[in-house]
RNA sequence: GUGGCUGUAGCUCAGUAGGUAGAGCACCUGGUUGUGGUCCAGGGGGUCGCGGGUUCGAGUCCCGUCAGCCACCCCA
């Protein structure tokens, strides 16, 4: 093959994506840091019963195989039992179990790393991709405001992002107390396919969820009606709108109403934290359930304003029994943001650019291959007070290895002295740096000279149609 | 994993009834003999995604495969 083709699914940015995929990592990371989040690691690989606790199916984990084993074995090979993680929720969960007698709890960890699926991918959903995580488990019992606390982290770390030009977020939220509530009151008990069906609400609309919920979860027309009440419930003022709706139809009785009334109490302190904290970024939407059913309690999305139809690029919950070692169980609450889901959009509609794709500040001209030392010598100086530099591939043409920083948008080139720009050099060293974006030429000292503190490192910019 | 659309030069695309491949931009060289971006002239570059088949002959038809996009599924 003349040129390798690519993976599907597996995504690699140019280097001035990386610059921003890069701003947004470091973005995230600070903001955690922020909040107290410490950061840790776990491995690629998980024991594949671990991974299949969650209930997904095998098809989208990759199992590991060890080559030499690979005919040998065949047929028995998978039985090694190792697969790549698919998220990093399952993972955490193992290593807190793990590592639980050495750490303190409530636990607050951040976690940035790759993750795998077997899925399908198209724009936006990807086999490999990077996703941020932060989480807080407890042991024993983990309070609410913790549930009200993690989607305000990530608000806020959107918030961080806005000056490079991402838009603005709306996360979702939810919580399964009020809907089970709801729907265990009304008379519903598979609530787990009561959520399958309520959550699909956008995409195939109240008629289309009205036949699930008659199949799949056994309603009644009225049962399946009152549900589509509540879930076309969304906004800031829902528990009040929630309450009414519960009393018209008949749903605030027995367990499920004190869940629902639970639920509702829950629901109503995020959104009053919510208004004050992040005012116009969290709101209420009563249909968001999640597919994943290890959620308990709070349920967050989020999506992109405007992009919406990439789908969510934060989600998460609380959980209270994804970790338990037999005598103590370790719920939790955290949130994922899928950041090759984010960049990839940023990068492809042009929201966010870097301003440039290697980290050169200045291009060091050389003069002749026989004095290319004092042109490393500049350089060297420049690079001892943090000022990445090159110096020019070769002794061509000043107008070519002016071109050659243009093109990487390298913005200053440097010119060591010269018997023929003698005359109008710097009188001490007769050095000369040139930006090449005005063309202005002056002269300059390697020990002194530093470039504008915007053009120090290539940064992420907001892009033509970041407006 | 299922289904649909697409795949020609680095990029955007043309390519007519199957007859040995084109344009613009980009790139390289020179004009400008050591200071780019304009202009002018010239030049290089394609196993037509890959593999197989039909045919005297396939970019053009058929099958497979890979990749991209879309829908489903699922989810970041």
């Amino acid at each position: 093959m003349a040129r390798p083709t690519p993976l599907s699914g597996f995504p690699e940015w140019l280097p001035e994506g990386r610059v921003v995929e890069q701003h947004v990592l470091d973005t995230l990371r600070r903001t955690f840091e922020l909040h107290g989040f410490a950061g840790i690691e776990t491995r690629a690989v998980e024991p594949l019963d671990q991974l299949l606790r969650k209930g997904e199916t095998s098809k989208e984990i990759y199992v590991l195989r060890r080559l030499q084993e690979q005919e040998a074995d065949e047929g028995r090979g998978e039985q090694a039992g190792l697969g790549l993680h698919f998220d990093l929720t399952v993972p955490f969960a193992r290593y807190v179990l793990e590592n639980a007698g050495k750490l303190h709890f409530p636990f607050r960890r951040y976690q940035i790393q790759k993750v795998w699926r077997g899925e399908r991918p198209q724009e936006g959903r990807f086999r490999e991709f990077v996703q941020a995580d932060v989480d807080v488990v407890a042991a024993g019992e983990l309070p609410y405001h913790y549930e009200v606390e993690l989607p305000l982290v990530m608000a806020d770390a959107f918030a961080a992002l806005a000056d490079v030009g991402v838009p603005p977020v709306r996360i979702l939220v939810n919580n399964r107390k009020v809907v089970e509530g709801f729907a265990r009151g009304l008379g519903l008990a598979d609530v787990d396919a009561v959520l399958r069906a309520v959550d699909k609400l956008d995409k195939v609309g109240p008629d289309a969820v009205a036949d699930l919920l008659r199949a799949e979860a056994g309603a009644s027309a009225e049962q399946a009606a009152a549900m589509l009440d509540l879930a076309a419930v969304r906004g800031d003022d829902v528990v009040a709108r929630v309450r009414a709706l519960a009393e018209r139809h008949g749903a605030r009785t027995g367990a499920g109403g004190d869940l629902l009334d639970a639920g509702l109490a829950e629901l109503g302190a995020l959104l009053d934290a919510a208004a004050t904290r992040a005012p116009g970024v969290i709101t209420a939407d009563l249909k968001i359930a999640r597919g994943l059913d290890y959620y308990t309690g709070s349920v967050y999305e989020t999506v992109l304003v405007g992009h919406e139809d990439l789908g969510s690029i934060c989600s998460g919950g609380r959980y209270d029994a994804l970790a338990s070692d037999g005598t103590t169980t370790y719920p939790g609450v955290g949130l994922s943001i899928g950041v090759s889901r984010l960049v990839s959009r940023l990068l492809s509609a042009g929201l966010v650019t870097a301003t440039r794709g290697v980290p050169s500040a200045v291009v060091v001209a050389v003069t002749s291959e026989e004095t290319r030392q004092e042109s490393e010598a500049v350089a060297a100086a420049l690079r001892a007070r943090g000022i990445p530099t090159e110096v020019a591939p070769a002794a061509a043409k000043f107008g070519k290895q002016i071109r050659y920083a243009d093109r990487r948008g390298v913005p200053f080139v440097w010119f060591p002295p010269t018997a023929r720009t003698a005359e109008g050099a710097d009188a001490a060293t007769g050095h000369e740096v040139k930006d090449i974006r005005s063309g202005e030429q002056v002269p300059a000292d390697p020990a002194t000279w530093t470039p504008p503190a915007e053009d120090l490192l290539p940064r992420a910019v907001p892009g033509p149609a970041a407006g």
